[in-house]
DNA sequence: CTATTTGTTTATCC
DNA sequence: AGGATAAACAAATA
């Protein structure tokens, strides 16, 4: 379920472990989540190395062991991190465990593993995490580069384009649902068709809800007010907080979308 | 048994 | 070349 504010909330699970050093590293290669990565390097070279830094940019992960160590996590639709404490043991699709001399361990699941693990040992950034657009609450982020963003994709429909991550880096499902519906926009308008007026409105509630969902969820997992879509939109039958009509849900973009037809147009 | 899922990458067509 | 779309990935859940 991981989006801009999970994310974050799972970067503070790890916390506990912070300027501790790393004893072991337990992983199976074999699984999906490590694909193209050098697993063996990973184990060898993360053992003695102190967990200095822990970042998170949209939905990528970062966290930095030593002075050249970068570990990416990438979440994936299932993934998740915890600290195991002591005597814990890893559960079934527990992925990879980082031992720490407290005897605290880092641990990344993920049951579908459409997560990823990425790993490099160099003094300068890998290209994954040197290559970031910018964030939606930060300074340079501003509603002339959205609208160029939807310059570039007229003939999608709002929807998809919300999921872009090199555009809204963070945004996923629910929160492009929740985006459109404060701003009264139906999912499948091809951003070509969306007026000005229309596009300042978006840039606003992007940022808003980015900001909203930082503060409830990214902090400890608190349930959104009921007067977001957020809490009805997850199952046929919801009702729209507006105007107490029924919701519709149909996939846009590849993805299923849930809009209130009696609230957006 | 079938359909669905809060994400990304890849292939293919335009 | 770049945009648009669909399939693929994998496991749990309803």
């Amino acid at each position: 379920m991981p989006e801009l504010a999970e994310v974050e909330y799972y970067r503070k699970q790890w916390l506990p472990a912070l300027n501790q050093t790393v004893t072991s590293v337990h992983l199976n290669s074999d699984k999906r989540v490590f694909r193209g990565l050098d697993c063996a390097a990973l184990k060898q070279n993360l053992v003695h190395e102190k967990f200095i830094e822990s970042l998170v940019h949209g939905k990528q992960l970062c966290l930095r062991f030593g002075d050249s160590h970068w570990l990416g996590v990438h979440l994936g639709m299932t993934g998740r991190m915890q600290v195991l404490q002591a005597g814990e043991l890893p559960a079934k699709h527990d992925h990879l465990i980082i031992r720490m001399d407290s005897n605290l361990s880092l641990v990344f699941s993920d049951a579908r593993m459409f997560g990823r693990i990425l790993y490099s040992n160099h003094y300068l950034q890998p290209d994954w995490w040197a290559h970031r657009p910018p964030e939606i609450l930060s300074p340079e982020y501003n509603f002339e580069r959205v609208d160029a963003y939807f310059n570039r994709r007229t003939k999608s429909p709002v929807k998809a384009v919300l999921l872009v991550q090199e555009f809204f880096p963070g945004v996923g499902n629910w929160m492009a649902d929740e985006i459109l519906w404060r701003s009264r926009i139906l999912p499948f308008r091809k951003c070509g068709k969306i007026n000005m007026r229309e596009r300042i409105e978006l840039y606003k509630r992007i940022r808003e809800v980015s900001e909203d969902a930082i503060r409830v969820i990214g902090s400890d997992w608190g349930r959104p007010p009921e007067n977001w879509l957020f809490n009805h939109r997850w199952k046929s039958g919801g009702i729209c907080p507006q105007t107490g009509k029924p919701l519709s849900r149909a996939k846009v973009g590849g993805r299923t979308s849930c809009w209130s037809p009696s609230w957006q147009s």
